[in-house]
RNA sequence: GCUCCGAUAGUGUAGUCCGGCCAAGCAUACCGGCCUUUCAAGCCGGCGACCCGGGUCCAAAUCCCGGUCGGAGCACCA
């Protein structure tokens, strides 16, 4: 893979100073890890901080166990995280920005029932409460912190531009009243500044310099702007990258969360899941991610996550330690007829003689299993090789030995196969599908990622009998 | 519908800001060969792309306009 480099921040003028945000709704997934690995890719080049800031605004949408989760996970893919700061123990410099802005004018307490107050915006039309005095509307946000109002009456909102093009944009709510428990604070609190404000308020007190995260915080973008334009803040650099769809794998938190729920999910790290807990488990290696990432660099367009150049990048880290294995899906059991002594030695790995070999004494007329795949597209009579062992011909009934030549292996068709001593070993795979079958009986030595030749490589739970397939 | 963004081979990207070194580089996939007791790895070779139409210019993947297609956001999620 060519070393790809990502393009120079614009207005670095010394340290930078960025940040990750995330949710705490569940561990991260193949998703996330783009935003954490850009934008410790950039605090690596220019040095400066990262912080780690969980955005835990919404009781309604917090996973307690995320507030570990995360960090582990930002630790497992090798970001290297300054400061971590929660948004749920900041509540009181929101309060004090908000009644600041509540002072300049820019912003105001509205107590229209929702769908009204969408409907001025819709019209470019001014709510009855936007002009109510700054005396007035800090008596409003006093009571609506200290919770005197009930959930749905009230709302602050940040003044913009009642004729914006885009609808969302024009005064934008900053405060709702919230009644849920908030699992850190509990009932502390009974107004939550939303995202848009949080996120100017602590970008600002953070002194971000660069702000790089996925395009669908675009109009975000904006919104946030305004607060910074009222405070007469300094802007931080925004990026945008485009969105990544990922195929054939489940992220969506909530979907996952009541999977685990309802028991059709063992756990956040389910092997068909896309959380990097799940793929940790299968095997991939952090600096996969890392490699891939940057490969991508940082433009604005979407594009389709492309699992055969990150299995390819992956592959390149994990083979050379890759043990080979003799894994046989469904067996079918042969004995080896001919009352040949036959004696098997191959080579753990042959790029890396220094992994060894494994050895195996089979006696004469030994049994075998080989995949019932491979023996149902084999005629009586076809001569082929059971690898590292010798050539065996198909008989009426069985197999019979027939030589060890090594003239003509490129013609043959050549089977893994596995001896009579074979445990029995299952593989789950990311489709749900579950490969049972035999493995040879070294394989207990054999720790993490191995190839089961002529399958493909599987990250060994050596206490359970269990691999889990990578690619 | 409204607002915004984008468009380079099957896929992922480099180049686009500051037009010429790009008859477009790399990776992956695919095809062929070599090597190899794996449908693994490695080596060599090959296939394959600037969305369309105009304009500016000596010169456009790169700048401008229009179109098409795709994506995102759309208001008490983050």
């Amino acid at each position: 893979m060519q070393e790809h480099r990502l393009p120079d921040l614009s207005g670095v003028t010394g340290e930078v100073r960025m940040r990750l945000a995330p949710s705490p709704s569940g561990p991260l997934h193949v998703g996330h890890s783009r935003m954490a690995i850009l934008n410790d890719e950039y605090v690596r080049r220019y040095g400066g901080k990262l912080f780690l800031r969980i955005e835990d605004t919404n009781p309604a949408n917090i996973d307690l166990d995320a507030y570990h989760l995360i960090p582990e996970d930002l630790e497992w893919l090798e970001v290297k995280v300054h400061e971590i700061v929660v948004q749920s123990k900041r509540m009181s410099v929101y309060y004090k920005e908000a009644k600041k802005l509540i002072e300049r004018g820019s912003m105001y307490i509205c107590e229209c029932d929702q769908p009204v107050f969408k409907n001025y915006k819709l019209h470019s039309e001014a709510c009855p409460h936007r002009d109510r005095s700054p005396e007035e509307n800090l008596d409003k946000f006093e009571k609506m912190i200290s919770g005197g109002f009930s959930k749905g009456t009230v709302s602050a909102v940040v003044k913009t531009d009642l004729n914006h093009p885009n609808p969302s944009i024009r005064d934008w709510i900053a405060f709702r009243v919230k009644e849920e428990t908030h699992p850190l604070t509990g009932k502390t609190y009974f107004a939550y500044p939303m995202m848009n404000f949080s996120v100017a308020v602590d970008d600002h007190y953070l002194d971000l310099t660069h702000v790089i995260r996925g395009k669908d915080n675009l109009s975000n973008t904006e919104k946030q702007s305004y607060v910074f334009q009222y405070m007469g803040w300094k802007k931080p650099h925004y990026y945008h990258y485009g969105l990544v769809h990922i195929p054939g794998t489940i992220l969506k938190t909530s979907i996952i969360k009541k999977g685990i729920r309802d028991g059709t999910y063992s756990g956040w790290s389910d092997i068909r899941l896309g959380t990097l807990l799940t793929m940790k488990r299968r095997g991939y290696r952090p600096e996969t991610f890392r490699k891939y990432w940057v490969a991508s660099g940082m433009r604005e367009i979407d594009s389709e996550f492309s699992w055969e150049i990150f299995n390819s990048i992956n592959r390149e880290i994990i083979d050379p330690g890759a043990r080979r294995l003799w894994f046989v899906p469904n067996p079918v059991q042969l004995k080896i007829e001919g009352g040949i002594d036959l004696k098997s030695s191959a080579p753990f790995h042959p790029g890396n003689p220094a992994l060894g070999d494994r050895t195996y004494n089979l006696g004469s007329d030994p049994d075998i299993f080989i995949p019932e795949k491979d023996w149902a597209y084999i005629q009586e009579n076809e001569r082929f090789r059971l690898k590292d062992l010798c050539n065996v011909i198909r008989t009426h009934t069985g197999i019979r030995y027939s030589d060890n030549s090594h003239d003509d292996l490129k013609k043959v068709k050549i089977v893994q196969w596995s001896p009579s001593g074979s445990s029995d070993f299952k593989v789950e795979k990311p489709d749900g599908a579950v490969d049972t079958g035999k493995i040879e009986p070294l394989f207990s030595g054999v720790k993490g990622v191995s190839q089961f030749e002529r399958y493909g490589y599987v990250n060994i739970d050596p206490e359970k009998n269990v691999g889990y397939f990578l690619h």
